[in-house]
DNA sequence: GCCGATAAGGAGATAGTCTCCGTTTCGCGG
DNA sequence: CCGCGAAACGGAGACTATCTCCTTATCGGC
């Protein structure tokens, strides 16, 4: 399914090489400045002309889909593990939103394209989102059916809350506990309060 | 104060008419199509050259804050109010996160320009969200001392989520109820669960 | 080695931000 | 009312980024 339709030619070997450089330059460059490295930066460090860049991913969008790839499996891979190792619904949930939300922290403002993504409906990050925001769905409503989690919590709004809190990060406001505070905050807002350990802060969600 | 210092002439009067028709016409833009509309268009709009526009405005920041501060004084007053009003510290912080949350989505894409001058620190919208800070810091305070908010949550954390509260609400993911869905989150999580009625959905926050 | 398909490269169209400087306009004193 | 100097205006244009189009180079098959 990868190599184009009715059997023609085969695909030039420069045209995967230069593919393959591309994703590895455009990994290094965006894990050093965050997403909104440019394009033309991308292609000048992959020595190729932007023309070039652009046939093999016409947006930034699906050159970040493309990079995000390798780190879906990994993270659909998570998900299996979770489902199979944790037996506790409450845990199993906690676990997985800490696997997105390192999923969604990968490079320095992914949050904003997948918010515009979302919003959108109609690309790639989009369709991938949909299918974590379905997995969420389903380890929070085992929780739900646990009573570990409040009844009217729904997936979307915890993966929402997930992307925004990675977003404020970006803030930091002198203050590097602000994150997991947030973290805490939203978990605190879909437990339930069945244990009468102190939400939050305790067990490790850093 | 306003007028320079040592009693030179005084000001132009164009150069006054200018900054007022400007703020007006940023703000009719602003509305319309959000924060990122050009600043280019708020000159053509105005009638001015871009020169003009970035004299009185040395950055969409500074035009910002201008555009705000009307609103800011609003927010103060909405402050005294609750503080003289509202008695439960409960409910007060209830409607001050409220109040907040309306500010801050005064204009569309305005949590953006807000959490940078947060982690930048030196400019005008950062003092003003530094004031709100402390404002939040001492409803949270009064709610904690009377039991009604979780000990551990600081002022900053319930201004930055609600920063990222009003962020997400530009993804809607064709889903009107998610921007109310995130506030109850928010307000679950750091509300003890003191009384026996549900948290969050019941008691009008919309 | 040649040919045709395929991809590369890069100039340049478009759009946005922001600056510099020649020109206009205003406020004031005469 | 007029003229002068300061103050403000306007817009050309430098710079950066995105994305397109067309010419040229290269590859794969024969």
């Amino acid at each position: 399914m990868s190599e184009g339709a009715a059997g023609g030619r085969r695909q030039r070997t420069d045209k995967q090489r230069n593919r393959t450089h591309i994703l590895e330059v455009a990994e290094e460059l965006f894990v050093e400045q965050g997403i909104t490295g440019s394009m033309d930066a991308v292609a000048k460090r992959a020595g190729v002309g932007p023309g070039t860049l652009y046939r093999h991913f016409p947006t930034r969008e699906a050159l970040l889909a493309a990079l995000l790839q390798a780190r879906d499996e990994e993270l659909e891979a998570r998900r299996v593990a979770i489902q199979r190792e944790v037996t506790d619904s409450r845990a199993a949930l906690t676990s997985w939103l800490q696997a997105l939300n390192e999923w969604v922290t990968a490079f320095d403002g992914l949050p904003e394209p997948l918010r515009t993504a979302l919003s959108k409906g109609t690309s790639p990050l989009a369709i991938t989102c949909q299918g974590f925001v379905t997995t969420t769905e389903d380890f929070l409503g085992a929780a739900q059916r646990d009573g570990a989690a409040q009844p009217w919590v729904r997936g979307r709004d915890l993966f929402l809350s997930t992307l925004a809190t990675a977003w404020a990060r970006g803030a930091v406001m002198a203050d590097e506990s602000s994150p997991d505070a947030l973290v805490s905050l939203m978990r605190t807002g879909w437990e339930t309060p069945a244990r009468e350990t102190a939400p939050g802060r305790s067990e490790g969600l850093s």
